[in-house]
DNA sequence: CTGGGGCGGT
DNA sequence: ACCGCCCCAG
């Protein structure tokens, strides 16, 4: 038995816009510590992850650790019929082909229910490593929108770079080139419009811009978005989901024409895809891959420490590391 | 060497769009007067006068007079890329294949640079005679722009008549006929809302609501729009650009079906086209014209006083009758 | 002036 | 689904 309460109904109404037009359908999992997803978007060059906290719901019951796979474009359309500051409560039976969605308005006046198939989904729970970066860039979320939405009318791919002084997003296109520095600034009125670098050392690295506008759905989520970057990683946007977890995109850098022929095969193969999965590509297309590939193990081919996470605990360890 | 400074970015994001819709590619002339640009729609029924006076820019130098030809559609995609309060400045070296447009945002903390190639555009520079009109209509720019919009969803054409007491505005389409009077009204809170008619004699003149609407892109500029009438002229709407100088658009006015075999050899031919331009036209076509054409005379073909007004101190004649 | 919401078009 | 448009509120 799944029943979890959450006041703030809007916060899942939003969750789910910024993540139903990149992955069509998804396993939510439940287990005491949260309520979570993982799922990489369907060309596989993109992976969300999503949670939200036990703590953070009104009420929190979960019985036992349940997988639901949902269409979330179906699951979207549902909580756009909540309002935004209804109360929503999800239940689920153990066993069961369906979920429920319980919208209450706050008033009491209105009670709705919506009842939705459940799919059987099998994607694997990708274990995705904690990491150290190079540079994690902390800025205005709308700001980074904004500068995302602008670069893509000039050109397809953006180029970030981290230096102390500042991040600089560029482009270039048919019409022109484009190029956007933002200063550190931590000296602002409200902490919400700072931007802060944290920096090891300098990093810069490639991307497709369409990822990273679907990445900037997420922005009324969190006033402020943090960007993580390696060389040798896939970058990671963080919105911070308010008082309960967060939802994380990881993008698969694009590498420069230029590293194409020296850099992929040396680079560390950490890949995130399951393994059959990776099996098949490289079989299918033995040459070199010029489209990015999110590069974190799978479950079964890390580490026996990690190996040991299983899906009952993984989630507590990621609750570890937040915040 | 070039480099314009100007504190109100917003206002070239206005001009753009005002203009962008209606030409394509044009040259922009800088010279130590002003920013200008003087450019036929596609068509060449319409032409667009921007002036931009040296003394509205918070800094401004220009060597040498250039020219800049660049495509408006893709200026304006980047000027899109300023905030409304950024400050932008206009760069370009002599000589140089290309323009830059940087942006400060109000606090400094961002700063966008963007470089745009510049084309090859021959376009005369056309010399566009000051002259006396019958009738001077100044009313509030978005109530001029709603009339134009109302009208068009009726018929295609509007006839402008101007009296003392007041301007008319009427179309006529299959669906029926609609007719807008203006009053002349300057006893008003507030000025920007005044109505005001200076006449000397009654006009009616006619013109294609689509140009119109197009020009009508920019009311943003300007709480009020001059348009200006002579019957044996094209018609002039104006709008202000705050402090720096004007938009004017011209539009030759359509005949009447009645006047048209009367009155369209008797005109006055003052024509504004360049002279191989009319000439080629009148060469494909000795019929008479049913599609007005914009009639002011290109700088060879005008009167000695006139013809000695050369590109260097044309702009400052310009601001002479400018307010 | 910006942000948000709603709408209508493409 | 996206974007530009319009209106309102803060």
């Amino acid at each position: 038995m799944l029943e979890l309460r959450l006041v703030q109904g809007g916060l899942l109404k939003k969750v789910l816009e910024a993540i139903k037009d990149l992955v069509n359908d998804a396993n939510f999992d439940c287990s005491p510590a949260g309520f979570s997803l993982q799922a990489m978007d369907s060309s596989h060059v993109a992976l969300v992850a999503l949670l939200l906290r036990s703590e953070g719901f009104e009420h929190y019951r979960c019985d036992r650790n349940l997988s639901m796979g949902m269409n979330l474009n179906n699951m979207a359309k549902m909580l756009k019929c909540a309002g935004n500051d209804d109360i929503v409560t999800i239940k689920a039976d153990d066993g069961a082909d369906s979920v429920t969605f319980m919208f209450e308005s706050p008033t009491q006046d209105k009670i709705s229910d919506f009842e939705m198939k459940l799919m059987d989904i099998d994607s694997e729970h990708l274990g995705i490593p904690e990491a150290e970066f190079q540079a994690i860039v902390r800025m205005p979320s709308a700001e980074f929108a904004r500068i995302c939405k602008d670069l893509s009318t000039i050109g397809d791919t953006v180029v970030i770079s981290v230096t102390k002084e500042g991040v600089k997003f560029s482009t270039r296109g048919d019409i022109g080139t484009a190029s956007i520095v933002c200063r550190q600034n931590t000296t602002v009125d409200k902490p919400e419009e700072a931007t802060v670098i944290e920096m090891e050392e300098p990093v810069t690295l490639t991307f497709a811009l369409r990822y990273m506008n679907s990445f900037t759905k997420a922005t009324p989520l969190a006033s402020q978005v943090t960007i993580s970057l390696s060389s040798d990683l896939p970058g990671v946007v963080e919105y911070k989901v308010a008082e309960m977890g967060y939802i994380r995109f990881y993008l698969a850098p694009k590498l420069e024409e230029d590293e194409i022929e020296t850099q992929v095969e040396a680079r560390p193969q950490v890949d995130i895809r399951p393994k059959a999965e990776t099996k098949r590509k490289v079989e299918a297309k033995p040459k070199v891959e010029t489209k990015p590939k999110l590069e974190i193990k799978s479950e079964e081919e890390r580490e026996p420490q990690v190996e040991s996470m299983v899906v009952e605990t993984k989630v507590e360890a990621d609750l570890m590391d937040d915040e």
